[in-house]
RNA sequence: GGGUCGGUAGCUCAAUCGGUAGAGCAGCGCCCUUUUAAGGCGUUGGUUCCGGGUUCGAGUCCCGGCCGACCCA
């Protein structure tokens, strides 16, 4: 009684309530009063849905749980799928075999219901691999009715406020995340394979360095400490070269306060890998194969198709094998003019703006103008892997320079699908041109210099190759998707207020 | 931050020039013992995102706001 008078006052207070949902309520009750608890307990069953129906064998009896996705009434005789992420059973239910006091209690489910089955695999007319029951229980109620069954749930809105909905409703959303799963997975064993350690780094950072960017800033009470959390692990990954792990990885979360875009989301994950005596060439080796590797065991074929909604091939990107690298001044000489770099500043915001249409901000810098042209009609129009190599030093603060030009360093960008997939470095590890090199660009980004890291490099670090991959980034690509908010299971949303 | 587009039943979508808000699915009732987007007959369901304004009359036009998508910064 008193476990009643408190759901109805749970239920007034919630939004008023529509005709589906009290219908569905009402069968809660229905089910209590028959002595049926409509949240249920330990089902013991044959393995996922997926591996009964990998066992299933005609004649045998297995036990299957799942969601309620379809209901074909056909009067005495009743046909239900029943999903979960690993596939969907059919199941088919008739007095005869589960008797008349369950078929009472099986009018009472809904679509979106869970239960569990015991019951014999045959195989249908139509050759439908399906248990017949003999009997069920119910697991869970859903008090929500689920969305359109042909259709699925479109609202872009709703799929990323409610990606459980969008999960079970929209199975190519399921697929994209069963692969974004799959990489990570992949990612790791490719990496212990090779003998690559992963470690733990802090997230939370009294200095926010690695990278040029806002961090997200928080606060320690017991130590009445300011602290950030990080934009990239890079500088705790150095101390541990120094500390003499050869080989370390860390696959995370980084956090940037910054534009949320089709490309950027807040929280992000990244893949960072150091490697002592290696350099940006052989961290250019190993992305390589990783990313193919990644490829082949997720899409099984180096050519990955990316399709709009109707299933048409909207673009084709190509990973076979040996990626081309090029670099930096040359790719920039081929879209803007082999003189671009004997022009003058003046001279080079001029054809910038005038032949190559780009909008040109007064503001910037003039490696910041041929970055902007780079970014523009090199970055965004290569789809196949381009590895950029040997740019100007003043983007890469954490990379050695390179001996024979000082002005260049010794990185690769690795550019895929119109974007940045992958920085890989020789890393810098003499502390004091570290520290030149980080105080000359503190002035613009509000870097703060991070002396610990510095006090580290000055015990000795061996030269190593460092490198990123944006995981992302690297799942839309794999995947098709167009926004980075379709392979983050939960991005980052205004919330909804009334 | 700026621009463009969008928000209609639980879901997917209609609604002509400003003139009674509709359909399919889901739900509910009935028929049907191998269906699979099952089928057939009937039927319920609306704060048209929110708040103002114009008008005899607003889902539609105007202003403001909220949320989202795309583009730009």
């Amino acid at each position: 009684m008193r476990n009643r008078e408190r759901e109805r006052s749970v239920a007034a207070t919630m939004e008023p309530e529509n005709e589906l949902i009290a219908q569905r309520r009402e069968k809660l009750e229905a089910l209590r009063k028959k002595g049926i608890e409509p949240f249920g307990c330990a089902f013991e069953t044959s393995g996922s849905i997926g591996e009964v129906r990998n066992k299933f064998k005609e004649g045998e009896i297995m036990r299957a749980a799942g969601r309620i996705t379809a209901h074909r009434d056909m009067g005495k005789s009743h046909f239900v799928d029943l999903r979960d992420a690993t596939g969907r059973m059919q199941i088919y239910l008739h007095e005869k075999e589960v008797g008349a006091e369950a078929m009472e209690i099986f009018k009472l489910l809904d679509l979106g219901d869970f239960i569990g089955v015991e019951g014999t695999c045959f195989l249908t007319k139509t050759g439908e691999p399906t248990l017949k029951a003999h009997k069920f229980e119910v697991l869970a109620k859903s008090l929500r009715p689920p969305p359109e069954k042909w259709h699925g749930l479109q609202d872009v809105e709703a799929r990323y406020r409610q990606r459980y909905v969008d999960l079970v409703a929209n199975e190519q959303s399921l697929e994209t995340f069963q692969k974004r799963i799959a990489m990570v997975r992949e990612v790791r064993r490719f990496l212990e394979d090779r003998g690559f350690l992963e470690v733990e780094t802090p997230m939370l950072q009294a200095v926010a360095g690695g990278a040029a960017a806002q961090p997200f800033s928080t606060h320690h009470k017991a130590l009445g400490l300011d602290l950030y959390l990080r934009i990239a692990p890079e500088l705790y990954l150095k101390r541990l070269m120094v500390g003499g792990f050869n080989k370390v990885f860390e696959l995370n979360r980084n956090f940037r306060n910054e534009g949320i875009s089709r490309k950027h989301n807040p929280e992000f994950t990244m893949l960072e890998i150091y490697q002592a005596y290696a350099n940006f060439e052989k961290m250019a080796d190993l992305m390589e194969e990783l990313i193919c590797h990644l490829a082949e065991r997720i899409c099984g074929s180096l050519k990955i198709e990316h399709r709009d909604a109707d299933g048409n091939v909207t673009r084709t990107i190509d990973l076979k094998r040996p990626w081309r690298r090029a670099r930096y001044m040359d790719l920039v000489g081929e879209v803007a003019g082999n003189d671009w770099f004997e022009l003058t500043g003046e001279e080079r915001r001029f054809r910038a703006a005038k032949e190559l249409k780009l909008e040109i901000i007064p503001q910037l810098a003039d490696f910041e103008v041929t970055q902007h042209v780079f970014e523009k009609l090199v970055e965004e129009k290569t789809f196949d892997p381009l590895f950029v190599t040997h740019c100007p030093k003043e983007l890469v603060p954490l990379a050695k320079q390179n001996k024979t030009d000082p002005a260049l360093v010794d990185v690769y960008e690795l550019i895929i699908n119109g974007v940045e997939m992958s920085p890989g470095y020789t890393e810098l590890n003499d502390p004091d041109a570290q520290r030149q090199r980080l105080l000359e660009q503190a002035g613009e980004e509000t870097q703060k210099i991070d002396e610990d890291f510095l006090l580290a490099l000055e015990h000795g670090m061996p030269p190593a190759g460092g490198l990123g991959l944006g995981i992302d980034r690297l799942a839309m690509m794999l995947t098709g998707a167009e926004s980075i908010r379709d392979v983050v299971l939960f991005p980052l949303l205004k919330p909804k207020r009334d």
